[in-house]
DNA sequence: TCCATTATTTGACCTTGGTCAAATGTTCTT
DNA sequence: AAGAACATTTGACCAAGGTCAAATAATGGA
């Protein structure tokens, strides 16, 4: 099946050389060791982070608990959008959840990028369209879905993040408590 | 406070002569009667409705009942979402609660109209980037207020749908049923 | 105005998932 | 290999909100 993020990606290759070059030039590559903070609550998200390899998680705090939002695997861009778009504190952490190497873009630079090359502007759209149809599924899952039905589809179609992620993470993302999930798992 | 569909309102003024004549060229007004539907479910979702004046919602069926997921008023932008960016059958409705006016906008019309005017490219992108953090609010709403909380909230910020939309409505838009709904509402 | 229809409330009971506490498993250190 | 620290499971009980059914409003037509 080709998802809208496989549109995305061919769209980026398909990107002129020039444009390419651009992106390029005002992105830069770095290491995050397990457990870093990519991100902190309060601070401004003024960078976007490309994952390419290992694992992230992006999340808030609850009276004192971690709620996970979203997770990210590689080619998945970590950002928490609000603070982002609107250049104000976030309310989110990004942390990696593993080692994790990324390229990272930041903010204004892309803006500036995006005057002189208008098709960074399309790319802008294409994710921004791609993030809010993931949370409109993500929202529709919540209302229609049990607890378990979300578990099980996780399984179905994302078995990497089971196997990957401790399940108190994969608990708060979706949205219940260790122990209920414990329960799922122990019925199947 | 100024919030970002007033930044949205702001740049369409701001727009280029040029750039807003060819907006409304591609643009007509409609009338619908209340109960008129918009949209229906798994039609493909060809127009965007910018609301002139009225009510409208957008819900879909979850085994026979009705959960809406939007609601709105003067000045809002009615589309479904997903159907409308991957030009695929729509899961949802969109219906007139009220008689409305409405300036309809086709899809294909304004994608042409962004390949010679740029500027709409950024107010394509201003109104995605505006819907992802509606989203991303209304996610959050729901995981860390209670159903009470959410009402609350929702008469404090927008006591116009209270009194305007019947309660089954608001009730499957807070996503509790209409009886607990009544029951916040009798202890307040 | 009176009826039919639709909207809202109330009661009795049930289900899902949460909370708190304690018991096991696992892993990583040193 | 022995702990410390963390991850997962299990038990007992609780609470929010759902469901089904019936009772009351409220409202738009004829």
């Amino acid at each position: 099946m080709t998802t809208y993020i496989d549109k995305i990606n061919s769209y980026i290759k398909a990107l002129d050389n020039d444009t390419l070059k651009a992106l390029e030039s005002i992105s830069s590559t770095k290491n995050y060791k397990k457990g870093d903070l990519l991100l902190r609550q309060n601070e401004v998200c003024g960078k976007s982070y490309w994952v390419l390899s290992g694992i992230a998680r992006k999340y808030y705090l609850n009276d004192g608990k971690e709620i996970t939002t979203e997770l990210y695997f590689e080619d998945d861009l970590a950002v928490s959008f609000e603070s982002y778009t609107l250049q104000q504190p976030s309310r989110e952490f990004i942390e990696a959840l593993s080692d994790v190497t990324v390229s990272i873009t930041h903010y204004q630079a892309f803006q500036n990028a995006k005057a002189t090359h208008p098709k960074l502007l399309i790319l802008d759209l294409m994710l921004a369209e791609y993030h809010g149809i993931w949370l409109e599924n993500r929202l529709f899952q919540f209302h229609t879905m049990s607890a378990t039905e979300r578990y099980l589809d996780i399984l179905k179609r994302s078995p990497h993040i089971i196997q990957s992620i401790p399940l108190t993470i994969i608990a708060s993302y979706l949205g219940i408590s260790l122990e209920t999930l414990s329960r799922i798992r122990a019925k199947i």
